[in-house]
DNA sequence: TGCAATT
């Protein structure tokens, strides 16, 4: 056995095997965020533009606003378990929820976050707010008190003016009252303004009078009227397009699934001659089994795979880690080990990641990355637990 | 050069 996966990581940074723009970009997005910090930067897939308008205040009223989050655009297949385990991170917890498709139970790829201490909120606010996951770029602020006036409040709007902004199209609705969220959907091709946005209010009777006043209007400078209607729900929407999902083709839902999937069989390839492991995308398991062969194979820890991250800074904690490892996949736990004592990083920690094909790119992109003055030294965890 | 577990 000649291949390991070093000489995986090797192929990856040499260029010469072609998944290097796609970890190249993952990489890049995660420096971006290590070193600026949390941002509002567009989220994945659907597409879109900029959304930084609310909360940076917790709203006045109830015990909760203080504590209480809601997280947005979570990834389709976090669990309520994973989102505990990230904001539980920042501090302890008094409660979480993640909203589910009352037919389905999908994910709506949303959730609350209530936190014992106001101060962990805001903590969690300034350090989760624009955490990459995966495709998503998640967005963290306070929850509004819940209440059946703020309920229904979302509109949509078309007709657009191509050039119009987020900027500019808050700027058209402020006057109607206090706008929650915003945005303006963008052509995925070409970045350009599709005309058609979404705006949400504070509360179901601003959105009336808004649409009272737009609907039918021309915008400043434009030359054709807008139309502006209460959005779809889109709890209902979810479980229509969960099942008309079954039965048509995948489509474009994010750039380069085809490419993505073909770099991922090349990758397979490697991996099969490093390790003897098919993923989840190879077409090798025909009885749906997992080969017995990978039960003993550095990492494999029930429940997915398990990462040793070695030589982080005695301050490090979890957030870091979700914030190195979320883009690269599923990442279903992440644990900073520390002194008992003096409640510093002993150096070392552990990421657990879902799928082995996604870990282990994770692993080539990251083993040898430098945070801080630091060189990580990332791999499979082994057994050390009877040291010779 | 270091692979946890006060759940």
């Amino acid at each position: 056995m000649a291949v390991r996966l070093c000489d995986v990581a090797s192929l990856l940074r040499s260029g010469s095997w072609s998944a290097e723009p796609w970890s190249g970009q993952v990489i890049a997005a995660m420096e971006t965020q290590l070193s600026n910090g949390p941002n509002c930067t567009s989220n994945g897939p659907n597409s879109i533009s900029n959304n930084c308008t609310s909360s940076a205040e917790p709203p006045d009223g109830g015990e909760d606003s203080k504590t209480n989050l809601i997280v947005n655009y979570l990834p389709q297949n976090m669990t309520q378990e994973e989102l505990k385990s990230l904001f539980g991170s920042i501090g302890e917890i008094e409660s979480c929820k993640l909203v589910r498709d009352k037919i389905t139970g999908q994910s709506l790829g949303y959730g609350f976050v209530n936190y014992v201490e106001p101060k962990d909120a805001e903590k969690a606010i300034n350090t989760l707010n624009g955490l990459r996951l995966q495709t998503k770029t998640i967005k963290v602020s306070y929850a509004r008190p819940s209440s059946a006036s703020i309920r229904d409040a979302n509109l949509y709007v078309s007709g657009l003016p191509k050039t119009m902004t987020q900027k500019e199209l808050e700027q058209l609705f402020s006057q109607y009252g206090r706008i929650i969220t915003s945005r303006i959907l963008l052509d995925q091709v070409t970045g350009v303004s599709r005309g058609v946005g979404f705006i949400r209010f504070d509360r179901r009777v601003e959105a009336e009078e808004a649409i009272k006043g737009q609907n039918g209007q021309k915008p400043p400078g434009a030359t054709e009227p807008i139309t502006v209607k209460f959005a779809n729900n889109p709890s209902q929407k979810s479980s229509q397009a969960l099942l008309s999902h079954l039965y048509q083709s995948p489509g474009r839902r994010y750039p380069g699934p085809l490419a993505q999937q073909a770099q991922r069989f090349r990758l397979d390839n490697l991996l099969n001659m490093a390790y003897g492991v098919k993923s989840r995308f190879s077409p090798v398991n025909i009885d749906g089994v997992t080969s017995l062969a990978g039960m003993n194979l550095p990492g494999h820890a029930g429940a997915g795979w398990c990462i040793f991250v070695y030589n982080l800074a005695p301050d490090a904690d979890e957030s870091v880690l979700w914030q190195m490892f979320g883009p690269f996949g599923a990442v279903t736990n992440v644990k900073v080990i520390r002194d008992f004592n003096t409640n510093k990083c002993k150096g070392f920690g552990f990421v657990t990641m879902t799928n082995y094909d996604e870990a282990a790119v994770a692993i080539a992109s990251l083993n040898g990355y430098r945070l801080g003055d630091r060189v990580l030294q990332v791999s499979f965890k082994t057994n050390k637990t009877h040291k010779a």
